[in-house]
DNA sequence: CTCGCTGATATGAACGATCAAGTCGCCCCC
DNA sequence: GGGGGCGACTTGATCGTTCATATCAGCGAG
């Protein structure tokens, strides 16, 4: 057996056991044992076609046996590439879209390294020292690129990094700017919103209310857009079922409970985010009803909480998995020079559907609107580039 | 002004702004600038004590000037040191201990960077999976080192990363082994929970129960005792107040609906983890008592939902930047060589008093326990090392 | 006066890979 | 049969540091 596949025995790899620890195989060593050159070891790992079927095979049984493997230090001297994705780690608050994020950094490392690369993560409290951050790992060259995560309106770091001739890619449009100079991939919240409303409507609702942020944010004010396009090309009278505030679980209830004072309530609510729908079903539990049975509700970003409620909690889903992919890809066309013009991608969500969302009750809606559309299985559609 | 100073203002750095981007200020440069030769630039930098003052002074200048940096990638070739930790990340469960892992990162990137070091996660679904990614990052020598989270009994992570001559430190004790051979950082839960005990006491309880793990789980166990010697300790009655089962809100319901089922219900709780606490409070709502006024429940983690719960959540919190700064601490000891013998390093937790613990109810202990113990603000003492 | 020592700086040689030119057969075609 | 082209490999140079050693001036001791 050879030392590379039993690198994982119990012994370590061979040059582990045995001789000082810093003693790796280099290049060499496996090309004087071949009998063969430097550079044929290098092809026979980088370009293997170059190489006669035999030779390669000798190189590629020597490598194994020695346990080789490229320092990554002197290729990265070499070729000007640490192979390495700098990414800020964001503070998961958890009741909001921290598990978001937290998925997405998942998700980063998984599709980084299924192409090669690594993810360097670090801890700032603001914009301008993620920015000094970048600018010390870019000047000793620690990094190739960088991820941008939760951009808004007013963000300084993208200019800021082009101006550095850094690449990068955000996830997150860059709200604001008119014609952003950059890639970035993001997910369609409108798309959720609308399809959140077309989930209810299938279920029979037609009286579906909405709990929004402030006017201001950009993720915030792109999921209102949908719910209020969705319910307005239904011709759904809902304009005055909408209430918005800050996010939180506090103003969820106050917003629940104010519009389930109106003389005509929602019979269903769309939530810009898990934290204002979780106060919604609070405001519900508080009088007495059911979420999913009296008044259905629906979330947004599927955050752990929405499935350990108590109904559990239907949301809309980001394809987060299928965005890290789309970050890594465009980020390394970036880095290799292949992309003439920024890239732009916009992902899909999903509606998840749970018990927090139910058929609407005939004496409630006062009329049952029969609509034909998807059935809500049918939402679950994985868009993956 | 200087170039390095102005590097983050809005053109970026010199290098960036004219010429090809790759072209960043080497040693050389530098040297001939200052005129003087490279090794007195490596000097000025690494041992500045070797310079005299004027020629210091002046080879700083340039530095600063040119805004070189040295390259991380020859830097690292030369020394055979990558200035780098790996880490796993793991799956923060938000419910459960999940946010004190995130914490755990946040903090380690902080202390890494404040020693010049850097961080790489990556993410693995087991510890097999773990190993394999440790054994490339190893092979490439993407790594001096690594953290290691999560360690339980049976682990066997640490026996193939001392065999295959890595350097690590664990957080966490090695749970099972009789004599570690490496060094680790953990947080004492005993002390935790009986700092708990302790508080309720103060609070003038004395029935005071607790919900723990089932048998075999480290960290469990190791809350559990804390509980037991605590009570034990001051003489209450609390051997029958116990109930176990696995982690999770459901299960705290459920343990906290037995106990209080007994002709003797306890009137205060201390909970291994924040979710069986959360469980707590819901048995609790469920019967029409209020935590904190009729029974008090006290947790353990401090996570972020410990805050926002309605009553907020009394718990205990580790000293997540203490064990970060530790372990970094150690590790790089281990790395350099420093280290004769494994180090260990157990900190203390303390409580953070919120409204869900509160004064025992003359009538429901049946007897006033008039104790002289530390108010509960004297607890939260952050041993910090 | 010379030797040895020390402090300050300079020079050559790694580190381990890849790039950019070689070299060497070999076959094919005019 | 000479030369062009190509496939398969080799050889030198290079990336930007730091290590190990050399140089060289100044100075005190024998």
């Amino acid at each position: 057996m050879a030392a590379a596949q039993r690198g994982r025995a119990p012994g370590g790899p061979d040059w582990a056991r045995s001789g000082p620890r810093d003693k790796r195989p280099t290049i060499e060593m496996v090309a004087k044992r071949a009998g063969v050159s430097r550079q044929t070891v290098s092809n026979a790992a980088n370009a293997p076609h170059r190489l006669r079927p035999e030779t390669l095979q000798k190189v590629l049984g020597v490598i194994d046996e020695l346990g080789y493997r490229p320092s990554k230090a002197a290729r990265s001297l070499r070729t000007r590439s640490s192979q390495v994705i700098g990414c800020r780690l964001l503070p998961s608050n958890a009741g909001g879209t921290g598990g978001v994020l937290d998925r997405l950094l998942h998700a980063l490392c998984d599709a980084a390294r299924s192409k090669g690369y690594d993810v360097l993560t670090f801890s700032v409290a603001s914009d301008d020292e993620e920015l000094e951050v970048c600018d010390d790992l870019l000047g000793r060259s620690a990094v190739d690129g960088f991820v941008l995560a939760n951009t808004h309106y007013g963000d300084v770091r993208p200019e800021w990094l082009t101006a550095a001739g850094a690449h990068f890619v955000a996830f997150g449009r860059p709200w604001g700017e008119a014609n952003p100079a950059h890639s970035w991939v993001d997910v369609d919240g409108a798309a959720g919103t609308s399809e959140a409303v077309h989930h209810l409507v299938a279920l029979g609702h037609s009286r579906i209310g909405c709990l929004a942020l402030p006017e201001g944010s950009g993720t915030g004010d792109d999921r209102f857009h949908g719910w209020q396009r969705a319910t307005a090309a239904l011709g759904l009278p809902c304009s005055t079922l909408v209430a918005r505030a800050e996010d939180g679980i506090r103003s969820g209830k106050a917003l629940t409970e104010k519009l389930l004072s109106l003389p005509e309530p929602p019979t269903a609510l769309v939530c810009v985010s898990d934290a204002l729908a979780v106060g919604a079903v609070r405001a519900l539990e508080d009088r007495g009803l059911v979420a999913g049975r009296d008044v259905s509700v629906v979330g947004f970003d599927d955050s752990p909480v929405a499935s350990v409620l108590r109904p559990r909690l239907s949301s809309v889903r980001q394809p987060i998995e299928a965005v890290a992919q789309n970050l890594v890809e465009v980020l390394l066309a970036e880095i290799s020079g292949t992309q003439r013009r920024p890239s732009r991608c916009l992902l899909s969500p999903w509606v998840v559907a749970r018990e927090s969302s139910g058929p609407a009750l005939a004496g409630a809606t006062g009329r049952t609107t029969l609509v034909t559309l998807p059935t809500p299985d049918s939402y679950r559609k994985e868009q993956s580039r």
